[in-house]
DNA sequence: TTAGGGTTAG
């Protein structure tokens, strides 16, 4: 007969609303920490046990101080929970777990062994019938059944992002930041292409020709830029202002998760993900059946001679390049490789120039040479790159008629003229050939076609 | 108290 010390199955927690009860189990879910709308910081996690593997039951974990609430480092962590308050709404049967009068205790494999949590609320105190069943969970835990959790049909590739609509990710978690103004930034990545987005045109000449780089306010650190792979994006997204210190309470990364129900919305041109309150995350074990997909297309892709190209682009291109043995780059290659001195062939969108007006930039500099600036984008990274005096001459060729060149630069960006004009442009894809010099990009051995 | 949810356009 079970008292109130004794730990039960999620199962029969089902039929002690309004009351208090101890429970076991593996989280397999958690909502990303974060301040409620009242007083305390919540954060809601979804359980399993063996009576209560097919559905996932929700603890709500309200405490005053973030740091007090819990910290979930893998798919394999092992909650006990004393006191909490079954409660039903809405026809759902949750737990609260109640600041002054309930407790948790987290575990992982290794420390299921000598049941010495590696997190614990104030209070805590493991009473001693419950040694058995930590250990007894923690022998489960390499065995017990895993299932990667939401409906499959929220599940979107990066490839296939949407905007503004919700759904998850699998994703692995490349790095987190904190940003300018205290939220925090993820960079994720699955190993696909995000689509390529169209340009306001709307924006000023000002504006449209100095596109940032990348979502982030500054740039990330050099070792932080060359740890990224340099095939498949690597999406930014925002934590919420409610995610409070995010980045330290955050054990992700590194590792393979399923996001749920994030956003997503366009920052001049780059996708830009979002979390919402509502988002939470589940650690995935490197041999899930989607990270598996991920990891194998990633293979797959890269094996390939072509692996490197966007793989949205497709020829015929705007532009032909002298040099066809040079090897494909993405521009994430070139960023990450600055001390190689090496010309590469890229498929890249040219997204902006600089200056922006024709007449500016077919007038010759002080030099006497031709030189404007491109921003080129694939899916990878954003560059500036330059192209003067007679590379400028051999991608442009010899005409120097405003009318023409003008004529040239709308088509490299996207601009329809006449009849066909639109609100946004769509930048084609073209290849060209790049150099570092004395650190700068310059675009080579190209010329327009048209 | 707080959240609870696959939702916002009728």
């Amino acid at each position: 007969m079970s008292n109130r010390h004794s730990i039960i199955p999620i199962r029969d927690a089902l039929s002690r609303v309004n009351q208090n009860v101890n429970l076991i189990g593996f989280v397999r879910e958690s909502s990303f920490p974060r301040k409620s709308l009242g007083t305390d910081y919540v954060s809601i996690l979804k359980i399993v046990d063996e009576s209560y593997k097919d559905e996932e039951f929700s603890v709500h974990l309200f405490t005053e101080k973030l740091e007090h609430l819990p910290v979930v480092r893998s798919y394999k962590d092992i909650i006990i929970l004393y006191q909490v308050k079954i409660e039903e709404f809405n026809g759902r049967i949750d737990a609260v777990f109640k600041k002054k009068s309930s407790s948790y205790a987290l575990f992982d494999e290794q420390s299921c062994i000598d049941c010495n949590p590696y997190q614990a609320s104030p209070g805590f105190r493991l009473l001693r019938p419950d040694i058995g069943f930590i250990r007894r969970m923690g022998n489960l835990c390499a065995t017990f059944p895993f299932r990667g959790g939401g409906m499959d049909e929220y599940l979107l590739s990066l490839k296939h992002l949407k905007n503004k609509e919700y759904f998850d990710v699998v994703c692995k978690v490349l790095h987190v930041e904190k940003t300018a103004n205290n939220t925090w930034m993820l960079f994720v990545w699955d190993g696909t292409d995000t689509p390529p987005l169209s340009f306001d045109m709307h924006l000023q000449d000002d504006e449209q020709s100095r596109l940032p780089l990348h979502v982030e306010q500054f740039p990330l650190p050099m070792d932080i830029i060359c740890s990224f792979p340099c095939v498949g994006t690597v999406l930014r997204v925002m934590t919420n202002e409610a995610h409070e210190k995010f980045g330290l309470n955050f054990k992700g990364i590194g590792q393979w998760v399923r996001i749920r129900n994030m956003t997503c919305e366009v920052h001049f041109g780059l996708w830009k993900g979002l979390l919402l309150s509502s988002s939470r995350f589940r650690f995935l074990p490197n041999n899930d059946n989607t990270v598996l997909d991920c990891i194998r297309n990633f293979n797959f892709r890269v094996a390939e001679e072509e692996g490197r190209l966007p793989s949205w682009s497709s020829p015929p291109y705007l532009t032909v390049v002298d040099y066809e043995n040079v090897p494909f780059a993405t521009l994430m290659d070139l960023l990450t490789k600055p001390e190689v001195d090496v010309t590469v062939k890229c498929i890249v969108r040219v997204v902006a120039v600089f200056p922006p007006q024709a007449k500016d930039f077919c007038r010759p500099i002080e030099s006497g040479q031709y030189r404007m600036r491109l921003t080129l984008e694939d899916p990878t990274a954003r560059i500036h790159a330059t192209l003067s005096g007679d590379n400028w001459v051999k991608f442009f060729g010899d005409s120097f008629s405003i009318v023409i060149l003008k004529s040239k630069v709308n088509k490299l960006l996207g601009v329809l003229d006449g009849e066909d004009s639109s609100s946004v442009r769509n930048p084609p894809w073209i290849q060209c050939c790049i150099s570092l010099n004395s650190g700068e990009y310059r675009i080579c051995g190209t010329s327009f076609v048209g």
